[in-house]
Parts: structure tokens; sequence; C-alpha cells
DNA sequence: TAAATGATAGAACGATCTTTCTCTTTTTGC
DNA sequence: GCAAAAAGAGAAAGATCGTTCTATCATTTA
């Protein structure tokens, strides 16, 4: 075989693909870009494109695949960082206001996605749907280690404020939002001050 | 002239123009719905579509005017229903419930087509930033009538839970939404139990 | 070195997009 | 009833969409 591999494994050219379509998806909406578009930035032919996805579709969920990575990922370091679950529910608070504030500033990949995404039983919606998923039961996991006795209640609250701030920080302008963000999140959470 | 009007001076074959494409743009998304689609639900043809209106792009900022007035008008409504400021912010929260519930279960209008418009200076953007910029200033005056000393940041935690509201119901069902988004709201107005 | 396979290059498919055009029919105001 | 203007009907432009195809080149493995 010729297919050019990176240290991980995955051929380069799937690699370029995903990463410039993640770009284009995010910063310009998902109708909106073109494959043509995508090719163009990733360096890559239409061609080496098909070989690599059956379609557009496939690059729309490989990118949200991407994205929930990247949260999970961001979890899994702060959980590597304290074993304190108070502590560590600060940490996530910091994290997520920070995502918006610098990474996420044209709101977030998910609900954008779902706004073009009429269709609930989609591929793209059932993985937003997962995403949300997991990312409310993590809270949920985190609130009850840290001992919080509604930590149902309080991580649908997290998971409304996480939205709100994702909408908000796009639209309105993360200064101000952060203010409410951040004090509504740590009141929610059971945090001090 | 031969313009069949309505009882309201506008022309019949715009109206029903402007109705079936907010009713398609609201429930598949603006860029995934064709002027051919629109003007087959009108009962419309291409000519008369173009004799109306510039463009396509007109159609969406005729669309977003719609839901603007549609929300103004709820609060005119709500305004003359009662004198006493706390019970008009009642009457306001659970408007916005009772909208999420019933008529905005695809999401907000203005956020998803703010997913679909990127740049910050397109009309549609700045339509909605006008938008929230009024729905903002209304809750703001709101609070304040009501004796509210920090009526500006429970205004900021009401647009914040507004937002949730309308996404938290689209992605994950209302019936899930609604207690956190109904408690939170009271409190942030500053209202009882 | 030879066969295999992926990447490149570019034309081309059919479909759909927004927009414009012509021609005919219908409706309205006088 | 007549002239004016809008709506209906449909073709067609020109662009772009996602996708497929046929070549040729480069690289890797046997």
């Amino acid at each position: 075989m010729a297919t050019r591999t990176t240290p991980a494994g995955t051929s380069v050219a799937r690699e370029k693909l995903v990463a410039s379509a993640s770009d284009l998806f995010y910063r310009e909406g998902i109708h909106a870009v073109g494959v043509d578009r995508i090719i163009g930035e990733a360096g890559v032919t239409r061609a080496t494109f098909y070989r690599h996805f059956p379609g557009k579709e496939d690059l729309v969920e490989a990118y949200l695949g991407v994205e929930d990575a990247n949260i999970r990922g961001a979890f899994e370091r702060a959980g590597e960082a304290t074993d304190d679950p108070q502590q560590l529910l600060e940490l996530v608070i910091e994290g997520l206001a920070d995502d918006v504030a610098r990474l996420h500033t044209r709101g977030c990949p998910f609900i954008n996605a779902a706004a073009e995404y009429p269709d609930a039983d989609s591929d793209v919606r059932v993985a937003v749907g997962q995403h949300r998923d997991w990312f409310r039961g993590t809270l949920e996991a985190l609130l009850t280690a840290a001992g919080n006795p509604d930590a149902e209640i309080a991580a649908g609250q997290l998971v409304l404020l996480r939205d709100a701030a994702m909408v908000g920080g796009y639209l309105d302008g993360w200064e101000r939002v952060r203010p409410a963000f951040v004090t509504a999140a740590r009141r929610a959470a059971g945090l001090a001050g």
C-alpha cells in the first residue's frame, strides 16, 4: 500500500481532510461549505477525499467526533490534575468558561449542527444527542462524587448554563455573559462564593 | 393595479410567501430550503416571488421580522393584562415557558439563523442582534419597574436562561428543561418560590 | 525489479441552486 | 368595457452542489 500514515497510524490525507472540514464547518456552517472548499483547504483532490469518506455526511460526523473527543480529553486531563471532587468541579467550570472565551467563539458545534439538521433520527442529530447525554452524565457523576445530594438537578442546571454560555458568548460577546455564567454555575454546582 | 390585497393592506401573495418561508425556514433551516419549496408551499410562481422580493435573503429577513413582531406582540398583550410589575414578570416567564413548550420546539429562530450566518455584519446577524438588544432592554425595564436593584444583571440572567431553555427544549425535550428553567428564572427575577 | 495501491489531476455527471426571461391569463381601477 | 398591472406558467440561464470517472504519477511491499 502507498498510504502515507501519521505516527498515530491513520492516513495523513484523512487527517488533513478532517482538520480542514472541522475548521470550515465550525466557522462557516455545514451546508454553507462545499466539498470543493474542504479539499482545497486540505490540499487534497476529490478522488482522495472520496476514497477516504463515502460522502460529505461522513465528514460532518468526523467533525463532531473530533469536537466530542476534544471535550472528553479536557475532562480527562482535569481528572488527572486533582483527586478532590470539589476542586475538580472548579476546574471543570473554569475550563468551560475558558473554552467559550478562547476556542468556541462561534457557538457550540453541536447546537449549531443541530440547527442545520432538523431530522432527529439523522446520524448528526444522534451524535449530538449522544454527546449531550455523555456530558450530562459526566457532570452528574462529578456532582455526586462531590457530595451533591441533588446531582441530577444540578447537572441539568449546568448543561443549561453551558448551552447559554456558548450561545451568549457567540451572539452577545463573552465579556457580557461571563459574570452571569460563572456566578450561576458555581451556585448550581454548590461551590463557595 | 391588480394586486390582491389583504385587509391589512399588504399583498396576499407576499403574505403567503412570508408565511410559507417562515414555516419552512424554522422547521428545516434556511440554507436547506430552496426557493422552489417556498413558492410551491405558498402556491405562487417564481415570477411573483421575484416581483415582491429582491431575493431569498430578503425573505429571510422578513421571516425574522415576523418572529420579532410575534414576541413583541406577546409582551404587549402581557403588559395590557396587568399593571402590577411583579405580576407582569410572572406572566412573562410563564409566557416564555409556554412559547418554548408549544410554539418553538425547534429551538430559537434567531439562534438557529445565527448558526447559519457567521458574518456578524450581515443583515441577518444585525437583525438577530437588534432583536436580542430589544429583548434584553425590555426585560431590564420590566425588572427596574418591579423594583429590582440589579435589573441589568438580572436581565442578563434571564436572557441566558431563555437561550438555554430554547436550546435545551429542542435538543433534550422541554419536560427535561422546564423545572430548571422555571426555578432559575423566578429566582433571577426576584420572584417568590 | 515488478505488481499493487494510494494520491494527483482534471473532466464530467446529474441535480439543484438562485435568478431572469417571455408569454398568457386574470384581476383591478377608471 | 378598457387599459394597466399583477399573477400564472414554464423555459432557461448560469452557478454551484455532491459525486463519479478515467487517466497518470508516486510509493510501498513482495
